[in-house]
DNA sequence: ACCTGAACACCGTTCAAGT
DNA sequence: ACCTGAACACCGTTCAAGT
């Protein structure tokens, strides 16, 4: 909407030079406001104050842009992260990690874009590391080996980052009422029940709709726990 | 490359008409031979042997033929683990669960696109639902509570349909060396840490390359011990 | 009923040219 | 060194027109 550099009529600003820097926040903004189908070269110019092929001048091309802004949104999360300062010796273990991967899903539910862009890099930036190297040290306080380790990586996936999937519209798919559900039941009696059963134990759910948060914190622990077990055992 | 019907001279084939599932059968096999991106109307159309226009007549839009496709994987599933027959009462609905969600994973790796097709879904396909139908079927069997039911799909997420992430390309990332990791050490002393006595313990794994399908099944294996202890304390 | 040609608005990107 | 205008090849999609 606004532009970030107003064009200046008769030099009245200083007129802040275009870097690389200034684009990517102009990119984040941008994704933030629209999603990431809003985000065009040619949008992106618009918002920066300059003609698309400018952009050219500071970044290869929009895959560069696309990875800058993953790398952006990883890096707020490692400034979030590294302020925690709670105990991660022995036991404390899990409480500091799930303290860790609660918060950057704070910083996530910002970004609700940034899952689809992860999934398409490598994911091999060095904010990611960097990330996980501290997820890693946490787990080595907690007499993790480093084997445990890596595979505790590899169970927690992208849960680490703090999300696994859904996290986008929150809201939507509200209106469906129980009548529908029960139309369904004879070609999927045991979902059509499990959901049946759920809503009269929580009537206000709006009818089988879950709290995102709540169900992220049951499936983190159910995996937090199974390490835990194992990690006991040597 | 080639197309599935050729334009015929002097009429030799019967011309077999456009239809909404030869067009997206056509669409599922670009994704697979050229990835996603390689996924146009245009190409669309000559892959099918007709305009892109004609496409419209048969399906509303792009969105529709990336919905059709991703529908048309999770049926795929459903067939292959439809045909599956194994016990699940009691504390077989693990190895039953375990087996299911491994099918539905050969089919994936087939599909290497699908992942990234479902995450921009509702997910809410009717396929999608007469999948988890059935793994809500094998839980109810090993005595889970309906809430236990709800919870447990939450924390499986998409590994229950056979994946998380990676997925893609197995072979990429192989160059790296002992070297360069241990330059890396200062900043990333957890990490580079672990790697070096992963890669020592296993040397043949070309340092720090994971063996996906193990730690695929050492994710979801967590988490299924972790619901199994749940469920045995009701 | 089914298919198409021409056209539109929009992409990302190049390249030679401006200051 | 930094920015731009014109242009190219490519999208998805519309619409009126063909058979």
């Amino acid at each position: 909407m606004r532009r970030l550099v107003a064009r200046n009529k008769a030099g009245t600003e200083p007129r802040v030079p275009l870097s690389r820097e200034r684009v990517l926040r102009a990119a984040v903004a941008i994704a933030d406001e629209g999603g990431l189908r809003a985000l065009t070269m040619r949008r992106l110019a618009e918002e920066v104050g300059a003609e698309a092929m400018s952009l050219y001048y500071h970044v290869a091309n929009k895959d560069e842009v696309l990875d800058g802004i993953a790398d952006a949104v990883v890096e707020e999360i490692n400034e979030v992260v590294g302020r925690i300062d709670v105990p991660s010796r022995g036991d404390a273990w899990k409480a500091a990690v799930r303290r860790r991967i609660l918060s950057a899903r704070e910083v996530l539910l910002r970004h609700p874009w940034a899952p689809g862009v992860f999934e398409s890099r490598t994911a091999m930036s060095p904010a990611v590391l960097r990330y996980h190297d501290g997820l890693i040290g946490l787990m080595r306080d907690g007499g993790f080996s480093n084997d445990l380790c890596h595979h505790a990586l590899h169970a927690l996936g992208s849960r680490a980052l703090g999300f696994s999937q859904e996290l986008f519209d929150p809201g939507s798919g509200g209106g469906d009422d129980t009548a529908a559900l029960e139309g369904m039941a004879a070609e999927l009696p045991h979902l059509v029940g499990m959901f049946m059963e759920v809503a009269h134990d929580d009537p206000d759910s709006t009818l089988g709709w879950c709290d995102d948060q709540t169900e992220f914190e049951f499936g983190l622990d159910v995996i937090l726990d199974g390490l835990d077990r194992l990690r006991a055992q040597d």
